[in-house]
DNA sequence: CGTGCCAGGTGCCCT
DNA sequence: AGGGCACTTGGCACG
């Protein structure tokens, strides 16, 4: 599993070690001194030093440098991955299945080395996602406006995807735009597509905790509306509604 | 550095010596049972599992699944990471600088440790980018069209950036749009901005090694022009004027 | 800080 | 495959 002697090894027993670790799905850590090129569609190549390699149980590979968030290499998977032997070096060769991208890197010692059987069945929730806040809201259609009626969401226009299509207490068409962050010009801009395709008289809301000066000038001046919506309520309302006794629950009350 | 013993420590312990790598600015490798928790422009809740976690020396902060690209939880840097004892775990709070968001990572147990200072001096080299394709345009405008003169390119205008402005053979007005993947509707849309803006006898060209049916219909429809370019091509054009002897050409003769 | 835009963006869903 | 769009997008440059 780990193997903190890996430098003794000989390179082809080092090959054999991965290649092993490869076949058996397992998943890889190594930290080690490397080079690696990509070719792709860009081209990339990373000079020497000392990085950390992840290879996942389903071929997702990654190298990452000391700093920085990003990975500074990356292959999405499904990949095809090969071991070779280089001058005083192990080549990984990583091809990716669905597009012509590979990534090679030479590993010449490592200062650390990983492979096992992760089981992780952990499930995860995210909440206050786009999809969720319309799911709240086609439930609690009176957060929109009082006496709001929801005729349908996630609506295929041409003109683009409308997050919520309904009728407003004066029985008037209205379409919502949902933006979970502060909405900035491009969510006006997108409202605008809808409404020009709608034609006349119908209403637009922009849904959203904050809104930057910029989009609310363009929102007005082309007639649309704006409404603040409370994230921390909507938190409530799902916290409230979710009755059975949550391992997320537990975990806020410190169980 | 490498600690396979990690289990046989006392919670205590086990606190001490991630707040020692921590405060010393190791970069941090975990493979350890977790439960974790997000909270800030959303929530997420991801129960008990087997994960691999990385702290790096800039307190970049990741979670990884066994399986997937992309990490499950993450904080760019810079973070505060704090280290407390919860029941029968080490409680790692991870908080945002900039921003209000944190992780709180409750860790039951190891199967891996790693922390070390790293060195990597290596330095990295991204081609063909957008960027570098202007930069070799710059140099070699034949490659746009023959007797093509380039006026300025970065161009900042009201509707956006102008990737390159110049002026034909003719010596009409162009403007020349650069995509380095297959270009879309949203790319003729950013032409058409910019034509509209610099009013009629401009020409505008969408440079690009390919293009979406749909998205060369909008092109011929709105009177702008598409050219093909080999990114092959561009690429041999680099490695022609890198004379000086690079890792890079190095590395791909197998050296 | 907001605005624009790129990224080897990735991922998801739909036609 | 192509379109549309969200993402805890991240990251950079500029006013």
């Amino acid at each position: 599993m780990i193997n903190a002697m890996i430098n003794t090894l000989s390179l082809q027993d080092t090959a054999e070690l991965i290649r092993e670790a490869l076949s058996s799905r397992r998943f890889i850590v190594m930290i080690c001194m490397c080079e690696a090129q990509y070719i792709g569609r860009a081209r990339s190549f990373l000079e020497k030093g000392e990085r950390l390699i992840v290879i996942k149980e389903d071929t997702s590979f990654l190298i990452h440098r000391p700093t920085e968030l990003e990975p500074v290499n990356w292959q999405p998977p499904p990949n095809h991955i090969s071991i070779s032997l280089g001058e005083n070096c192990v080549i990984l060769t990583v091809r990716r299945v669905r597009k012509p991208e590979r990534v090679v890197v030479k590993i010449y010692s490592f200062k650390g080395f990983f492979s096992d059987k992760l089981s992780d069945n952990g499930s995860f929730h995210m909440h206050l996602s786009e999809k969720e806040i319309s799911e709240i809201l086609r439930k609690h259609p009176e957060l929109i406006e009082d006496g709001f009626r929801i005729v349908s969401t996630e609506f295929r226009e041409k003109a683009g995807i409308i997050d919520v299509l309904g009728v407003d207490a004066k029985g008037r068409r209205t379409i919502v735009e949902i933006k979970k962050d502060k909405a900035g010009k491009d969510a006006v801009k997108q409202v605008l597509r809808y409404v020009r395709e709608a034609g006349t008289g119908v209403r637009a809301i922009l849904l959203s905790p904050n809104i930057t000066p910029e989009a609310e000038k363009m929102l007005r001046k082309n007639g649309l509306e704006f409404k603040k919506i409370s994230m921390l309520e909507l938190s409530r309302i799902i916290t409230y509604e979710e009755h059975s006794e949550s391992s997320m629950s537990r975990f806020l009350r410190g169980e």
